[in-house]
DNA sequence: TCTAGTACAATGTGATCACATTAATTCGAT
DNA sequence: ATCGAATTAATGTGATCACATTGTACTAGA
């Protein structure tokens, strides 16, 4: 068997525009190629070989390494290895209860501060949803997913979760998409039209159960795919 | 008016023992010292001017404030200035909402996993606390404090919450302390003693109650503390 | 004395190098 | 052929430097 390195893996690359800093742009890019599931669990995760493959210096890559295993998105390992954490199922459930805890709690806080144009936007937002949906784009979908959840609780000004909420997203990682990417065969309910409806009424425990209901569905059609144990820990 | 610079702060040092790595020490050095309140909001953090005060070069103190920022102990103005973040009234009661929020969860999820030499470690640490307080040894409290609360969540194998609560305590920083200094003139009830019994007791319930009342104290403390308003924000 | 413009100093980022530590490979003994 | 030791390659860390950007101080003009 080939053994695996950096320089194998194929990411979705991000342009790499003028604005944006060599050491955002290398964060960004392997965030998202993270939470899409680009990077599989073991792969070996080095500074020059990710340099190499992405043509910068090591320096930025250092600095995004280590910011990511601070968000639990990829764990350094005693010896000289970093790597995608592998899934168990005890974690996956705990991660789950955590955003289920976090996401309500945040939701019901941002819902006194939210206005008439974050709740255009929130539909702007599941109309792109729907969009991505429909042309089976699971990528878009899933980004799009999380923009969502995001816009609607950084409405409170003083909100403190996000980044919270945001690591337990990169923990879960590619997990949040295999739901996805199923929910739509299973699931007719857009939970987030119930939740805009709940906002529209300030109906704050209505709005904590759509964002339940929403997170939950994902956990349920999760356990529906075939094979998911393959998944998880000690299975090869 | 003096203007403060980086290099006029007065922290308390950690030594630099052999198996520690450049970058650990200065790590929780920095760590420490916010937990401590030593280093005051709005004062200028900067990578050179910590380099020369501990000694090393700017690399590992670069590191440092990166996760620092990370966790959100420090904040990265969009200017070229790391300060520590001012408190609000607002800012300090969802922080607030959230410890309770995770740690009672936290409390919950590890119970099961306790076993009689984690009661036997908890009840030492709070023997020192108790220790600390006799002495009126703030720093330590305050620190040994932390040390109750992770203890008995890290009882759980597959706890994923210590991470996300260390940062909330980062981000209250020095008001714990504040709270702990006070507590013991007002307060003579030791939730920890309350937590303890829960626990051997097997009581979920109960022990939540104990870990949300231990926070609630704190915080029923820090309004307590004459002209508390001065900490936070707008008020010079 | 006050303000604006300019020159200077300081800072963060990125790059490159040296070094100690660890992983991987090779080679030899059984 | 297999296992173990020694050699080699690779990696993370720390240090130093160059550069663009930003803050600060000084000076000149009113």
């Amino acid at each position: 068997m080939k053994k695996l390195k950096s320089t194998d893996l194929e990411l979705l690359m991000l342009e790499k525009t003028a604005a944006l800093k060599t050491n955002q742009w290398v964060y960004q890019l392997l965030r998202t190629n993270l939470l899409c599931g680009k990077i599989a669990p073991g792969v070996p995760l080095t500074i020059r070989g990710l340099a190499e493959l992405l043509d910068v210096s090591p320096m930025p890559v250092r600095e995004a390494l280590h910011r990511l295993a601070c968000e639990g998105a990829v764990e350094a390992k005693t010896n000289r290895r970093v790597i995608v954490p592998l899934m168990t199922a005890e974690k996956f459930s705990e991660l789950s209860e955590l955003r289920i805890l976090l996401e309500t709690h945040a939701a019901e806080g941002a819902l006194p501060y939210i206005r008439e144009s974050d709740i255009v936007n929130l539909e702007r937002i599941d109309a792109s949803i729907n969009d991505a949906v429909q042309r089976g784009d699971i990528d878009t979908t899933s980004l799009l997913n999380q923009d969502f959840h995001r816009s609607l609780y950084s409405a409170n000004p003083f909100q403190i979760v996000v980044p919270l909420v945001e690591s337990l997203w990169l923990q879960l990682g590619p997990f949040s998409r295999i739901a996805i990417d199923k929910l739509e065969k299973i699931y007719i309910v857009d939970r987030h039209v119930e939740a805009i409806e709940a906002i529209k009424q300030q109906n704050g425990f209505g709005l904590r159960r759509a964002i339940e209901a929403d997170i939950r569905d994902g956990i349920a059609s999760i356990k529906t795919v075939e094979g998911i144990h393959t998944y998880f820990k000690g299975v090869a």
